[in-house]
DNA sequence: AAAAAAACTTAACCCACATCAAGTAAATTT
DNA sequence: AAATTTACTTGATGTGGGTTAAGTTTTTTT
């Protein structure tokens, strides 16, 4: 992976969703700057001021927050031409609260909080990409919310299976059980009781 | 309440954001029209196709979901200067299935689905306030999520009051119990619970 | 290849909140 | 002002998933 390869990424990406001249997809592409996280290092990190946005070239990331009994809760996983960022500290000046790390050794393209607003000048078009995306962004979490509290574990399991198919070939189980909201051992316990239900039912 | 005043007041809103034109300003109020919706009426209604955008010009609204046990759960509270819609419905074509009630007699400004569009095209500027607002109301509901994720009931609780001083005034027991993700009985219970805990202290 | 660490499983017990039921109080309708 | 509906309270009982603990299996490190 080379920067070059990555920003042409970028841009195929963003030519899906809107139409940028080529010097505007010059002033993009070299905004960004290619960043390796090694497996387990960290894109955002709780309690810093790194004010970054990233684009996930390849690899993969898990997002999440850490609670005050220390437990961590998976907000979302973050795979190839996926946005991370820490969109709160953009507005509170606080450190940010999320963590953002790499499951296996990936490629992010990363361009800060300065740099953002200077690009959003110099092309006002992705004012309106951000927009999209943001809110799309916000109806997932919509669902996801009104899923947390109107299902039981069982049924979100069942329904990011559906929505995400073959995602336990890529995050490991304790994660998964992090994304749900419950604890390991409880998943552990639940998939063996559908286990046992398809079992009998055969 | 008459359409001229309400418009002049989602344009003081605007103005304390970004910079407009008098014809900009212009344009931008005569895209929105002025609704009356009666106490218990309904601004979005679930399973209907109307794709609205509303701008809370006085008055109350609670947005909620309804489960398949027939429960709902208020999403948020909508109050004067407040920006509703399901956002979720600008991009899936399929009907809602968010509810927004009137809890008083309230006015909205109101706006579709076409005439956002050519909004954002006559009046490029409003991408970049829009872009903002969802920005901000997605990092408010990343940290509702996390906290009905990690914390108990009783936290809930008090992050609500603490953040919304004065709530309990403007909005039903049952509806704050709708809002934690709680049965109203759990929350009467809880709140004896805490009176009881203050008089053994003191 | 051995040692250590991380991931997963299973089981007994526990608790925050749901469920069910039956009341009282307050607001709305007639 | 009486009747009805809606809001709130209280108690008994149930349960999904947490807690604790002790395993086994897999992966990573040395």
């Amino acid at each position: 992976m080379n920067e070059e390869i990555a920003r042409k990424q970028l841009i195929d990406y963003i030519n899906q969703k809107i139409e940028l001249t080529p010097e505007e997809q010059f002033t993009v592409a070299n905004a960004y700057h290619l960043h390796q996280i090694k497996k387990k290092d960290f894109f955002l990190k709780e309690d810093t001021q790194c004010k970054l946005q990233g684009f996930v070239v390849g690899g993969t990331f898990r997002v999440f927050y850490t609670d005050k009994k220390s437990l961590e809760h998976v907000l979302y996983f973050a795979f190839k031409d996926w946005w991370m960022g820490d969109i709160a500290s953009f507005f509170d000046d606080n450190p940010t609260k999320l963590n953002a790390q790499a499951m296996e050794d990936s490629w992010i393209l990363v361009i800060g909080r300065e740099e953002t607003e200077q690009l959003f000048t110099d092309v006002p078009k992705l004012e309106r990409l951000f927009r999209i995306i943001t809110q799309r962004t916000l109806s997932v979490l919509q669902k996801r919310f009104f899923l947390t509290v109107s299902a039981n574990a069982e049924e979100r399991y069942e329904e990011l299976i559906k929505r995400h198919d073959g995602i336990e070939q890529l995050v490991p189980q304790h994660q998964i059980a992090s994304y749900l909201g419950i604890l390991p051992e409880s998943l552990s316990r639940m998939k063996k009781q559908l286990m046992d239900r398809r079992m009998k039912k055969n």
